[in-house]
DNA sequence: AGGGGAAGTTACTGACCGGTCACACCCGCG
DNA sequence: CGCGGGTGTGACCGGTCAGTAACTTCCCCT
């Protein structure tokens, strides 16, 4: 069954994990795919094998990311069904207290300007489904203009995540929960 | 015999520019020392007789930036004197309409997780500072909350540049302008 | 004219990079 | 038993990395 013990699990899970915490503590480009095996606790021609090209893998790691938020918003459905204003505040609540390490997929693009990396299309498609859901909940809540919503609240959730790696969780992300349920609020409340 | 001809100015200055031109480019990482030399006209040595180490003609080249910037702030402050609305619109208008690879500053400061680099205390302190400018207008504005209206600008023009790297000029970003100000008029307008 | 500092040049170090190879191993399955 | 696929091992490739040394050449200033 699913042990979630050090070293029986498969290799490429374990690949997987480790790639996306050292990506996280040193970069993409700041971690060689031999330190990342090490890590896994198995080596570069396992990683090779399941894994075509370093690339690739970082590719897949933000895939899997992709799928993890997909998960989280998968559980705020079932938390409050028929409830998008109840969905919306959970969202902004978990994005105020996430990990200070910010968008691993925003940082991917940052990290990799080449436009032909296969990690920035991820990235891309990410991030729009992600605006659209949003906009999904901002129409169904009733917002008077639900687009200028989900704008509004994508740049701020982008913004707060940047801002905590470079000013730290003191600066002005401390405030955007408040800043963001505000402009929720003004939304629904001027309609 | 004067076959460099484009570069009449000092080396360090050339170093300096190119440096910036391909850690936008490229990436911080993605680019090496040479390379910067060489699209400067001059070589590794002179560089490093300038700069003692690649670390610090990042620090510096991000120095360089936060000295530009502030000449932007002063250049606002004598087209509007006396006029903090008109500055802070101006801002924001600049903000919109800046280059599409985002907050050279910012980042810096997710390329390079190590909280020891000598670009990161660059980077915290210019962003904090942007804030406290940022504030100051916000306060003379005569804003219900400056604070608050600080913070939610800050976020704002932070989403902005990230979201135009990982989505596009016509993601999310390209509402922030509209977004911003609709800010500034509703904390002044419920004055 | 000449002296000195700044800049250019070449070559080098040692480490590390992504990626590949050949080969030994282990373990379940028939 | 033997077979085969997934795994581990270590060596290896060519290239690039940051950083240094020793020497030459240029140009500005007195």
């Amino acid at each position: 069954m699913g042990l979630t013990c050090p070293s029986k699990s498969r290799p490429r899970d374990r690949i997987l994990d480790a790639a996306r915490d050292m990506f996280r503590k040193f970069g993409i480009k700041g971690c060689g795919v031999d330190s990342i095996a090490e890590a896994a606790g198995t080596n570069k021609m396992t990683l090779y094998r399941h894994f075509g090209s370093k690339d690739e893998l970082v590719a897949e790691c933000l895939r899997d990311q992709a799928r993890a938020v997909a998960d989280k918003w998968a559980e705020f459905d079932a938390a409050y069904p028929d409830d998008p204003l109840s969905q919306l505040r959970a969202w902004v609540k978990m994005s105020a207290t996430c990990d200070s390490r910010g968008c691993d997929l925003a940082n991917a693009a940052i990290e990799l300007p080449d436009e032909d990396h296969p990690a920035r299309k991820v990235v891309e498609d990410f991030k729009r489904s992600q605006r659209d859901r949003l906009a999904g909940l901002c129409r169904r809540v009733g917002a008077r203009d639900p687009e200028m919503l989900a704008d509004t609240l994508s740049l701020l959730v982008e913004g707060a995540r940047v801002s905590r790696q470079s000013v730290g969780p003191e600066g002005p992300c401390a405030r955007f929960q408040r800043v963001a349920e505000a402009a929720i609020e003004a939304s629904i409340g001027a309609a």
